[in-house]
RNA sequence: UCCCCAGUAGCUCAGUCGGUAGAGCAGGUGGCUGUUAACCACCUUGUCCGUGGUUCGAGUCCGCGCUGGGGAGCCA
């Protein structure tokens, strides 16, 4: 729906397009009378033509509508901005008694064009010369115009992205998906789609949700199910995590990075853990946990500038709306420069803590959140690296350090939230990892293909994963995992 | 999964000492020439989460269950 030209595109080819667009047009909506297409809501006040008074279509959902004898005022929102536009229905325009009894979230097609708004609450007003009713809504429409709780909202998720605060969430969530790619793009690292179905149920991060063709009301449980028989002929499961494919990736390619869902079927009930869920996932050969850190630091600097630059508006309603200060503290972590500190280290801060802990602090054991929120909010007061960990706590395959007691592993602790990354250098030395699995456990059987590249080639990297909804929750200050994903997955709730 | 808290109209919530159900908003009707969560008048709306118990009588007290929220664990 650019009205813009891009100067070095095939001619012939932009000419397809807009002929294609004018038939689509033509088939869509055939009483435009010469308009153009449809605007965009937010392209209206950003371009020239329309400012000057252009006529132009919109079309979205009716937010209010306020109706006097001769004047109509209806805010409409087509989901590319927060305000939306104020359409001006006076009374010569066609069926305009009849709109004075639409309903709040009605879908309208409205024919205009910008005027200064002679009101206060905002700058330009539509004048409609035309209103056409694409869908209208029913009296029981349950978003109203004050606040409603977000426990309410979960309960209507289907009409929830119509609201304020889901408006803005879900453009930040665009956009800063959007900012995953380009960061990596920028440096060169090949984006690879690891599967959503595998076989191997120990990556140690959780139980698998099955994935089966066969009917368990005939073969009875799934523990004496026979998977032989089943369609990928072993046990399989959705994937908690694209590391160990995306370790094979970089040994091929160097840079790479995964974007993509895992799945987690813990019983948590927690505002910060989902069952579905999207991981950024980079992993870098020829690179150390020191590499590990720089990239975890940039990348988290840069989202945080894009957010700021980028979803500006939707930044400014969180800051008024949801966390007074927001604004602040993610300009604050753009600017930072991250703490980095031993595990030893962080040990011997907690020991010395003048505040008492629920959990024991002492050097083997794992670092609970409580911990954590001490160290970044008191100790710190900024990002901070946790680096090094006992071995016995981490992972089977982080790189076993020299002194034989902890492994190359990172955390990125940040304020308000804990752990936002989890990382480390990999096992790169075939013998050494091979009796890390044994000692944790892990089926050599199914996982030879991870202990084979340690064979031909292997080569020092290291990697880590940002949990997206952790991000989002982290740049917006929204205070529920449940309300930045769409339609979230937690036990008993798949209802959407 | 464990601990704590909550559940009353479509939504947000009040409901005193156990005595038989309320407000605002939404919705409906009418009014108002520029509104801004519009305003003014009138009107409609209840399995008081479910279940069992105590009691002359339970929204209110007790047991169990369900749902939601917060904290913890698991983790991203």
């Amino acid at each position: 729906m650019t009205r813009s030209r891009s100067s070095g595109a095939d001619l012939s080819l932009e000419l397809l397009c807009l002929r294609a667009i004018r038939y689509s047009r033509e088939w869509n909506y055939p009483e435009t009378d010469g308009v153009a297409m449809r605007t965009r809501i937010s392209a209206l006040f950003s371009e020239e033509s329309f400012i000057r008074g252009e006529r132009c279509e919109v079309a979205g959902w009716v937010r209010s509508l306020r109706a006097s004898r001769n004047i109509i005022f209806m805010l409409l929102n087509d989901g590319s901005d927060l305000p939306g536009v104020q359409v001006v229905i006076e009374d010569h325009v066609s069926g305009f008694e009849e709109l004075k009894k639409l309903g709040t979230g009605s879908a309208v097609k409205v024919t205009g064009h910008l005027v200064e708004s002679p009101g206060s609450g905002q700058k330009w007003d539509f004048a409609a010369e035309k209103v056409e009713v694409a869908g209208r809504s029913d009296e029981s429409y349950p978003l109203q115009k004050k606040r409603h709780s977000f426990e309410y909202l979960r309960s209507i998720a289907h009409l929830r992205p119509r609201s304020n605060t889901f408006g803005a969430v879900f453009r930040l969530r665009s956009n800063m998906a959007h900012a995953v790619h380009s960061f990596f793009r920028e440096r060169n690292f090949l984006l690879v789609h690891t599967p959503v179905i595998t076989s191997n149920d120990c990556e140690g991060g959780g139980e698998l949700f099955r994935v089966a063709t066969m009917n368990p009301e005939k073969t009875g449980a799934v523990g004496q199910a026979d998977f032989s028989d089943d369609f990928f002929g072993c046990r399989t499961g959705l994937t908690v995590s694209g590391q160990l494919e995306g370790e094979l990736f970089s040994l091929a390619f160097t840079d790479i990075y995964t974007f993509g869902p895992a799945f987690r079927a813990e019983n948590s009930n927690t505002p910060r853990h989902a069952a579905e869920f999207w991981m950024v996932e980079p992993e870098m050969a020829f690179a150390d946990l020191y590499d590990n850190t720089v990239l975890a630091e940039d990348f988290v600097k840069y989202l945080c500038r894009h957010a700021l630059e980028n979803s500006a508006e939707e930044m400014a309603f969180f800051d008024q709306q949801i966390e007074r200060g927001v604004i602040e503290r993610i300009r604050k972590v753009a600017e930072a420069d991250f703490v980095r500190m031993e595990y030893s280290e962080a040990i011997e801060h907690l020991r010395k803590a003048p505040v008492s802990f629920n959990f024991p602090v002492e050097w083997g054991l794992d670092l609970q959140t409580e911990h954590e929120r001490y160290i970044t909010e008191q100790v710190t007061r900024r990002p901070v690296f946790i680096l090094n960990y006992p071995c016995d706590i981490k992972a089977f395959y982080m790189r076993r350090n020299d002194d034989c007691k902890t492994v190359a592993a990172m955390d990125l602790l940040v304020p308000k939230i804990g752990e936002i990354i989890g990382g480390s250098q990999r096992e790169e030395r075939h013998d050494i990892l091979s009796s890390a699995m044994d000692a944790h456990g892990v089926g050599k059987e199914q996982l030879w293909w991870y202990l084979e590249s340690r064979k031909f080639g292997s080569a020092p990297h290291a990697g880590f994963g940002l949990g997206f909804e952790r991000l989002l929750m982290y740049l917006s200050g929204m205070e529920n995992i449940r309300d930045v994903i769409p339609f979230p997955r937690t036990p008993g709730n798949a209802g959407f």
